[in-house]
DNA sequence: AAGAGTATATGTACTTCTTACACATTGTGT
DNA sequence: ACACAATGTGTAAGAAGTACATATACTCTT
């Protein structure tokens, strides 16, 4: 921005310069049925008629860049202090079949359990991410590059809670991580890693209702809680 | 962009939402008498006299987001292949004072010895990262976030090799490492990680003109070499 | 030419982390 | 009561990371 003068923004490149649009794409994972799902919508350009596209919006020139794909997530489905995290902006030339339009991507992590307005939008559906193979516009690379991005964090920064409920088991912690990072993950290594890097609070509860040996159930410890705000400053290495 | 039909685009919304502006801003690395510099230019405007700012450039309607960043890099450098990542966006409201604009920011490593042309453009100068303290805009925040991506990336991707000569010894690549990372490392474990990674062809070469024991010279593996083109596919993971 | 100065080159013991792997226990369902 | 299914737990071997000291090669000074 350095040659770009206030007078060059009120003149002649106003027309010409003006002419990129601007908008957010968010990546809506959830778990369920021990799998990985995003959230989906209908395409309703003709285009690409039929297909599914993530969901986004144009940034109204009043609101900052995070604030709109909170904005997004908001009227999609109703939850206010998502965890959401920007991972990249999609800038080719002809990414979008109306115009010229630039999109920062979004991903973020939703608990289905306390979100039952699945249904209010009809047009929208979950999507086991393994099963998506191809989306409007650059979606797919879109996905892919956050389902990446997703995988990297999970293994140093304690995010996953924000897909399951405020009580979980170590087999229900265990089985996300494996539908995240498709692997096979050691039952008593894993535990004894969890256990480690003091994440969990033991709660002195049990499972009800399996038809097996219930487990001990575990919370997030609290200060590590991180749905809300973006831009987490002096984050903990948490493998370190 | 779910919502965005073509229509919108052409019609009453086109004033209403093309009213954002697009940067990209490039943190420029180099490194030099042992410390990782930042190139920058005094900003031309006047709410920001007298300070610096980075190097960037409103995107033009007809250049993908990436070829604008290779753009600066060019018209300001002269280098073509040079290393280049996209970091982050920055979108809030009021960060520029003229109007908004979204920038996106990219850090791009280059060598110094193959660049003479630093006093082509005389307002540009090199500035010790750890010595910058105040720039224009939101510079410093962008700067600090590229210089920590930096930092991540240099311990698993052998992207350091961009700011160094061809030809090179260890403790030239150890001094690297320590100004990019902040901190001291122990030769002998160093020199032993690197060799592990097996990023380095020995050159059977000697250092000349030393006023010391002069020590072998190496170069990068040439498959590894990753100047030029962004979006690198099947990264070897190379702590792993 | 000798000696001081400076940086190179190299290996080992200790600790920490990672991985592979088996058996007794506790609940449900029939 | 018995089969079933999942929980809960420890140890040994290998890999990776850390701390640390001495001999060597060249330059510069006197």
């Amino acid at each position: 921005m350095a040659k770009l003068k206030s007078a060059a923004l009120e003149k002649s490149s106003h027309l010409e310069y003006f002419n990129i649009a601007v908008s957010v794409d968010c990546v809506i994972f959830a778990y369920a049925e021990k799998a990985l799902k995003v959230l989906l919508i209908q395409s309703d350009l003709e285009e690409f008629a039929g297909m599914y596209s993530l969901l986004g919006d144009l940034v109204r020139p009043d609101e900052d860049l995070d604030e709109a794909s909170y904005r997004v997530l908001r009227e999609r489905t109703d939850l206010h202090d998502v965890y959401l995290e920007q991972v990249h902006t999609f800038g080719n030339l002809n990414r979008h079949p109306s115009g010229r339009v630039i999109t920062t991507a979004y991903y973020s992590l939703i608990n289905l359990k306390n979100n039952k307005l699945q249904l209010t939008h009809n047009e929208l559906s979950w999507h086991d991410v393994n099963k998506v193979r191809k989306l409007a516009f650059d979606h797919k690379q879109i996905l892919d590059t956050c389902l990446q991005r997703l995988r990297e964090k999970v293994l140093e920064q304690p995010i996953v809670f924000n897909l399951l409920p405020e009580k979980f088991s170590l087999r229900e912690l265990q089985d996300l991580y494996e539908a995240i990072l498709g692997v096979e993950l050691d039952r008593r290594n894993f535990r004894k890693r969890i256990i480690l890097k003091d994440w969990l609070i033991d709660l002195n509860e049990m499972e009800v209702d399996v038809p097996h040996r219930p487990g001990k159930l575990y919370k997030l410890r609290p200060s590590l809680k991180r749905n809300g705000k973006l831009s987490v400053k002096s984050e903990q290495k948490l493998t370190a």
